[in-house]
DNA sequence: TGCCAACCGGGGCGTGCGTTCCGTATCGTC
DNA sequence: GACGATACGGAACGCACGCCCCGGTTGGCA
């Protein structure tokens, strides 16, 4: 590969950090392209499709997330929401975290089958609720990200979900 | 007003109150004509907008459950669920439940509004989590309610935000 | 029944966006 | 230093959608 033509990469995968952080996957591919000081076509060299460049910069990201579970912790419970709580700090700053769910299928069924065994695990010691799978907990989080950029508050919103989520034999 | 015109009016509107609750706010106009069997054209000449179209479906099921908090409960936490499970009933049904609260302001502000009272009710009575505002509600069940048409479980969704919001001082 | 105003249909305009094409400039090699 | 391959930029295309305009039609009153 020619010295410019991995320079401009470069270039765009950094204009497309910034923007798709800032405004989520809906900001125009145009955008990019000025911001990275190129035209619209050179991204198009480096990437097939828009979908292609907003994985390329949030699939790092993710994986190293899904890596992150499987971290040591106290106990399932607490792996399962240390988890939950980088995705919620994560979404609280770049906005395109939660449209990774949607935009992303790879990035999807990663997460999907992440959460699944942080939650498996957790309902397994029965500290979470066991009437919950997957693909709630997933739709779920993606709808409470999302709620992060509108006015809610993070901590706050997070706490509601996590309390919700710990099996209730007691009251 | 002339008959014929009545009568398109209302073919729209029924047309309308389908495929928005079918395909939520972004089903194209074209196709709301096309299924009310009059041209674009006619579909203007009633609305003047596509937004005061949506807002003419919306704002009779938002205003009746609206006024439907006003309803006696048993206590203001209970009146404060009531209303919240009314919401999730709607939505799981009707996708435009959710897109009211974000393209008619005036929705928005009335919601907020009545979520508003409910809650401050119920965390006068000490039984609701007193860090929650009325826009983190507001905020929180419109994520929720989207979550309802990616394939969550409505009942468990609900179950786990109400499970969230009551205040935990026992553990 | 005839006339006029109200109304209708649908083609068309403007816009925004993803994507592609091609003439030109640049890099790296011989 | 010249040449071929590679890459660049940005104009242009196709599409979708909200919205408007106009020639033709229809309804209801006199």
């Amino acid at each position: 590969m020619r010295a410019d033509a991995a320079r401009n990469r470069e270039k765009v995968l950094e204009a497309a950090r910034e923007l798709f952080a800032a405004q989520g996957y809906d900001v125009p591919l145009d955008e990019i392209a000025a911001k990275a000081g190129v035209g619209p076509g050179t991204v198009y060299r480096h990437f097939p499709t828009k979908q292609a460049l907003f994985q390329a910069v949030t699939e790092t990201r993710v994986a190293a997330m899904i890596a992150s579970a499987a971290e040591p912790a106290e106990d399932p419970k607490q792996a399962l929401f240390v988890f939950l709580g980088r995705m919620a700090d994560e979404a609280a700053v770049k906005r395109d975290m939660s449209d990774a769910i949607t935009v992303s299928p790879e990035l999807r069924k990663g997460l999907h089958a992440a959460l699944g065994e942080l939650l498996h695990n957790a309902q397994k010691a029965g500290t979470v609720r066991t009437d919950v799978t997957a693909t709630d907990l997933v739709v779920l989080m993606k709808g409470m990200l999302q709620s992060l950029h509108e006015g809610g508050n993070p901590a706050v919103l997070l706490e509601i979900v996590l309390t919700g989520l710990q099996s209730s034999r007691k009251p």
